[in-house]
DNA sequence: TTAATAGTGTCTGTAAGACAATATATC
DNA sequence: GATATATTGTCTTACAGACACTATTAA
């Protein structure tokens, strides 16, 4: 059988930008190097796959509730590991900024400004940024970006930064009224700098939620 | 490591309905069963998963060219298989009803009357037939169902009978066109019992073309 | 000619975008 | 009050669906 591990590809939404989480190797082979958080399947403790991810995000990133965590793509062949044949299973998840504490095992790198990695990690979190954009502009995801309460500018904003497209404000605001996936937390309200206070809001469901579409 | 076979859904469109292709085995542990075409990693010959998946379609149903296969998701856990902990990577691939010769070896069966078939089996085409029914929504997959010639009368039906929703002769032509992925065999038209005759067209692109999505 | 199917023109309603107006905060 | 930001109202434009019309075949 090939060797088999599960990756993990975790992403944030910072001031600056989208940011993929990288985890920093100590000791080993691999001493120094910065990769993804990923771990071999246990076989006695692990029920499934997902479970393998969960177990990696708890375990190499302290992460423990509140994310969205899917499968992305199965990668495979003779490059990724030169020990030879290797399956990476790997997922994504989507946390909140806040829920990651500064550690020395990881650093956040901006989805346009990744390190020198190797060239099989470059496309797997090529493929992971695809699919969190994509994804971003038929469902909820970028909700999963923000802290558990945020307003409708907060979260326009990240729809924006995620997508790299301009959002119109009104048409926006339709928009998520109609999928209705949110609940306004009655009479709690965000003050900028200056200016009017605006409404907070907290998801209405713990997950994803997938727009229609027509052909 | 887990024991890792590659499955592949394969899917056609006949005259009655969305098909599944389900293999059926003779000899060993399940003679007489029916499942899917699937088959261990062949570590020495298979460059990578996409290879072993192809080279499952073409032993097993006898398919070598001309259609849409794609990655579908990884199953895993100790349910699928009694010997242990098992990880399936699945595939699935679009085919035109054409190109199956009748064989011993396989049987179509429509999406909606499946066989009792093992839970996790179902589950797994369960998850391929979601695919398929979304991805139609969205994208050029129906005419891979299509003979390589083929009206848009017949594109049309494809899309309807795919995903179930009925649509306006008129919005859906305009659409085709706008999405331009297929291009007008001059001067070749089908006739059928009555009635005008239907301007041929074939895809313009070997690939899969994903329609557009704004928020 | 009639019936059947393919293909087009055009009207109408719905949804998206532009833009302006109003609301409520800070300074 | 001036400025900033949130929120809403409304006009316009683009697109999807309804429907009717024309085109081209067989019988």
């Amino acid at each position: 059988m090939p060797i088999t591990t599960v990756s993990v590809v975790p992403f944030t939404l910072t001031n600056d930008a989208l940011e993929v989480l990288l985890r920093r190797r100590y000791g080993g082979r691999l001493d120094g190097e910065l990769g993804l958080p990923s771990d071999f399947v246990d076989l006695d403790q692990d029920p499934d796959l997902n479970a393998t991810a969960i177990r990696v995000l708890r375990e190499q990133v302290g992460l423990d509730v509140d994310y969205f965590i899917e499968q992305l793509e199965t990668f495979s062949g003779t490059a990724p590991d030169p020990r030879g044949w290797s399956l990476s299973v790997v997922y994504y998840a989507v946390v909140p900024d806040r829920s990651l504490p500064p550690s020395d095992h990881f650093e956040l790198r901006p989805v346009g400004g990744l390190p020198e990695l190797p060239s099989d990690l470059d496309r797997i979190i090529a493929a992971a940024v695809r699919r969190v954009r994509a994804k971003s502009a038929y469902s909820s995801l970028p909700a999963f970006l923000l802290p558990i309460e945020f307003t409708l500018p907060d979260l326009q904003d990240a729809y924006e930064r995620v997508t790299g497209a301009k959002l119109d404000k009104v048409s926006f605001r339709r928009k998520i009224e109609d999928e209705n996936f949110l609940a306004p937390i009655l009479g709690a309200m965000r003050r900028g700098k200056s200016g009017r206070p605006a409404q907070l809001y907290r998801l209405s469901e713990r997950t994803l939620r997938e727009f229609d579409r027509k052909i």
